[in-house]
This record gives C-alpha cells, sequence and structure tokens, in this order.
DNA sequence: TCAGGCCTTGCGTAAAACGCTATATGAGAG
DNA sequence: CTCTCATATAGCGTTTTACGCAAGGCCTGA
C-alpha cells in the first residue's frame, strides 16, 4: 500500500467516475482502474461497484475511504512536522541560461531567500538548450528551460511565463538586412535560400524551429550553429544572417537596438518557458519548496 | 510512502543494523540502504545516522518511528477490519497432484472448510512437475510441489512436509529385479547400463534425479519418461524397471506391496513438499488464509 | 440499430526495485 | 602496524512493476 494508491482511490470515490479522476489525476484511466484494482486485491474486498454505468462505494470502500483521508493525512503532516522541525536547509542546484537568471530566475531568488535563508542555491549557467539533459541525468535539480515538445514522463514540467518566438534580421543596414527586406517576406514567394540562416546547435527552440521550416516548406540556407540563444542574437546583431530566438532574450540582451523581428507569414508558436525536474527530484522538499515559491511568484501576478 | 519501506525502517530502527534487518526482511543489505535513502531523500530529512560502524536514529528519526509504527499498525488493522467485516468469500484456486490431494491436502482443506466455510476451492489436478509453472503463470493461487532447487523471487514457498526420496524396483520377481538384486547395487561396481530406468519427465524431482546421477557418474539406461510420480509408480509395480518417488507417493498409491525401495550408496536427498504461491497473489487475504491455514495444520503437530 | 460514454484488458515500453559485486571506512586481533 | 573482519554505500545488469495506448465489451439514449 502506498500513499498514491490511496490519493487514487480518495478521488475515485470523490467524483464516482474513473475518467474524472483520471484527468484530476493526470494518468490515464487505465492506470486508475488498475490502481483501485491492486487495493481491492490486496484488501480481497470489492470498494467499489461498477456497473457499467456508474460508480459507487461498497460498505467497504466508505469505510476505506475514511481510513484513506486519515492516512493520507497523517502522512502529510508528519511531512510538514519533520520538515517545519528543523528550517529547511541544504542545496538546491539550479540550471539556466546567462539571460534566465536576470529575467526569470531574480524575482523566484528574491522571494526564495527571503522564506528560505538557510538553503543553498548552486547555480549553473550555459545553454539553455541543455537544460533538460542536465536535469535528466541528474546534475541538476531544477532547470529553467522551454517546453520540450515531448516531456519524458518522469519529468515535471512547470509554465511560468511565454515569450513570443521571432525570427530577427540585423537592425544595422547590411548585405543580409537588405536581402531580408527585398522582398516580403511573408509572402510564399520568398526565396529563403538566399537568405543566411543562424540556427541553434540543438535544444528546445531548434525542435520548434525545424518543425516549422518543415510545415512551412522552407529549405533554409544554414549560414551556422550556435550554442545560446545569446550567441545567435549577438550573431545576428553583427550582420551574420537572421536567427530565432525568445522576445525575452533579446529584450534582456541589451541587443534589442541591433536587431528587428521579421514578421513571417506562419507566425512561430509562443515559447512556454517555466521550470523542469524529475519528478522524483521533487520529493525532496528542498527542490520542492524552490519550486513552489516560483510557481506563486509568477502565479500571483496573474 | 509504501507500508513495506515503513516495515523496513522500522526494523532497522529495532535492530539498529542494517545487515541485521536485512536477514529479518529477508531482502540484500543494498535494498535496504536504498530504501532507507529514499524515505529519507522523501522526507529532505536524515533519520539514521551511520558512521560506518554503528546506527543511531536522530531526532527526525526518533518522530518519524512513532508514526512509522502507528501508519502500519492502522493499516493493518484496516485490512483486519475488513476481512473480519464481510466473511471472507470467493475462490481459491488450487494445483496439485492426485497423490496430494488426500496425503497433504485433506488435513489443510478440512480446517479450512470449518474456518472458511464460504470460500470455494477451485481444484486442478495433474502433474506435480507442472505445480511451479502453472502458478507463474498465474493459473492457479497456490501449488503442491517440491521446493524447486532454484526458487524465482516472486515466488513464495512454504514447506509442510519432507518425503524420502528414493529409487523403487519391483516387489515382485522380474527380470528387473533379478537385474537390480544381482550384485550389491551400493556398490560402486554396480552396472547401472543394464538396469532399465523410468524417470520423470520434467520438474522438481526430475531435476534432483539429474543431479544426483551426474554426482553419482551413473548413467542410467532410461527406459521410460513418464508425468507423473503415480504412474512411475505403477510402472515399476508391473516389473518394467526401476524408477524414482517420494516415499509419500507410493505409501498413498496403494501400491505399496508391489515395490520395494533400493538402497544405494549416495542416498537422495529428501523431498522438502509444499505450497508454492507468487508473493503477488499471497496478497489477497483469500489465499494468505489458505496459506496460513497450511502452516498451522503442519506447524502446531510437530 | 447505431453512436457514444465508460470501464476493463492485452501488449509493448519505461521506470523502479533488487541482488551481486566492488569499494570505502573503521574496529579489533595478531 | 598490518591484516582481517564487519558494515554501509555505489555501480551495473536483471527482474518486476506500473503506465499508456488501443482494442474490446457493455450499457444507455437517440
Amino acid at each position: 500500500m502506498d500513499t498514491r494508491s490511496l490519493a487514487v482511490f480518495i478521488s475515485v470515490a470523490d467524483t464516482l467516475s474513473f475518467s474524472r479522476s483520471s484527468e484530476q489525476l493526470h494518468m490515464s484511466v487505465s492506470a486508475v482502474s488498475r490502481t483501485i484494482q491492486r487495493l481491492e486485491e490486496e484488501l480481497g474486498q470489492a470498494l467499489l461497484v461498477r456497473d457499467n454505468r456508474s460508480v459507487r462505494l461498497t460498505g467497504a470502500g466508505q469505510e476505506f475511504r475514511e481510513y484513506a483521508r486519515r492516512s493520507v493525512a497523517e502522512w502529510q503532516q508528519m511531512r510538514r512536522q519533520l520538515g517545519t522541525d528543523k528550517e529547511l536547509a541544504g542545496e538546491v542546484s539550479l540550471y539556466c541560461s546567462v539571460t534566465a537568471t536576470y529575467s526569470v530566475l531574480a524575482p523566484i531568488l528574491e522571494a526564495f531567500r527571503t522564506t528560505h535563508p538557510a538553503v543553498e542555491i548552486m547555480m549553473h549557467t550555459g545553454d539553455q538548450a541543455d537544460g533538460i539533459s542536465r536535469v535528466l541525468s541528474g546534475q541538476d535539480d531544477i532547470a529553467v528551460s522551454g517546453r520540450p515538445l515531448r516531456l519524458p514522463q518522469r519529468l515535471e514540467f512547470l509554465p511560468l511565463l511565454e515569450s513570443p518566438l521571432c525570427l530577427w534580421m540585423p537592425a544595422a543596414d547590411c548585405a543580409v538586412r537588405q536581402l531580408a527586406l527585398s522582398a516580403r517576406v511573408d509572402s510564399p514567394e520568398f526565396d529563403w535560400s538566399t537568405l543566411p540562416f543562424i540556427v541553434p546547435e540543438r535544444g528546445i527552440t531548434k525542435d520548434i524551429l525545424d518543425a516549422w521550416l518543415r510545415d512551412s516548406g522552407i529549405r533554409p540556407r544554414v549560414y551556422a550553429q550556435v550554442a545560446g540563444h545569446e550567441a545567435i542574437v549577438a550573431m545576428v546583431g553583427l550582420g551574420l544572417g537572421v536567427g530565432i530566438a525568445p522576445e525575452l532574450v533579446v529584450r534582456a540582451s541589451g541587443l534589442g537596438a541591433s536587431v528587428q523581428p521579421m514578421t513571417v507569414a506562419d507566425s512561430l508558436p509562443p515559447l512556454a518557458i517555466g521550470l523542469a525536474s524529475l519528478r522524483r527530484r521533487l520529493q525532496n522538499p528542498l527542490v520542492k519548496s524552490l519550486w513552489d515559491v516560483a510557481g506563486q511568484t509568477y502565479r500571483a501576478p496573474v
């Protein structure tokens, strides 16, 4: 018996519906079904009567529901008690891009510092594209990252904000800018093959860009593959080509004057930026507390 | 969190030793170690202080120990309550050989019938050799079987009694008997290659016999491979050869007069007979109750 | 009678747990 | 002082468990 099973049962007992519970619990209907089956097998008693149309509690189910509520409550109380018993202290390791450090993270860390002064943040910065893999490999507890197109089950993602994803061209007059302006970029006839592209080497934005290019039928001329949005923006600013980056990065980079957004026919989807962490690591109260503070910091204003 | 982890922690907190607990809990030391680590990670608190020589509880550990005891107790009480609330009813499926039906099972079922009259036994009989695989494949809840030489982790085995494993020869005068008596069977010079052997087709006794033959350096002349001890005894009784069977089967077969045990130099190891079931299935109280009754039935007299 | 909602089941895959073995560290014997 | 023994942890491959998807069965209401 584990608390997870109890939570599933409580949910089903409340909603009296496997399908509604499955949504509530973010799991498939079959997983809910089997969890209840396991419980019933372990107890040797039917807890729920399902007659293909409705679900209702058996006598045993009602008793067990009381128990389950109590048990989960006691468990959570114990967790809190042990947590508050001793002030949370320790290390949380964080991975993010340079830009994210002050644009996304600053308000979170400011709030966190006041609520958990004894927790040390070990921050690693680098290409945002590596965040997910660093979390998956256990190198860092939490990463600031865009939402992956397909996120592994063991990964939890907490969306914090969105930033439009744009194509950028140099603001200063130069050959690339001339090319980019030579025709209506958003017209189907635009000849992309002459325009040098600066694309991300890897990571979420690369995936999004690839998908977008494919869908739009564009075969770009790749001038450079670069690690890190900041470097892309810098290269665009220098007139080396056009490139992709979230608006947030451009604004934060201080290079906002040297690049300009291009308007294109099929606009790129906005990038969902947030925290990523292994479910497993989130069981650690230290990690969880930073996670929660981040969620509150960005949810409260909205 | 699950009750298993709590039980592990309670044990370690009691013994103050990972290794002693690992024996007590029938699991490896590393599994114990990791279970504690998982708990500590989930709670974000050290529960035990290990200094490579001794183990002692932290403050949080002492608190948590109280909680763990309470929680496990409440869980077990709930199980019992639901169990007694409604009388146990349902089906338990059982596999055994014909002989086992009345020699091993009869006293168990007699006791079980009186304590759990509402539980129906669905019994399947057949070659004892198939019991383990039928349990492993989920066809039956419990099988009466000899203890396998190597038992899979997911299988639980409850030894009930032992029966000497013997070689048997025909009691009536016949060619085979002459051969078997022609020389001291237990002398190293005995020529096994002339003596027709009736061996089990598969199963535990086949494994034991194979190992014994190999160790004794005997290369038998196999006359027939037969499914089921009963058939082996019958064939031996008809003078077709010598064969292996537990004494129990011979006594129960009613053919005790038509076969005689052979004394051999390296005696065969006695066969441990008992119940086999998947750990998983034993979580079902119905199955568990039959299991327990069997254990008591055979332990009480001893 | 058909469509649609609802739970269960089979199957392939992903995650978790375990055991074995190696490693590190300290205690006690020679 | 070294060697051995005992104890907990870490790496690695394997087993076991849990999950999601898709198919299936069953009932209800149109």
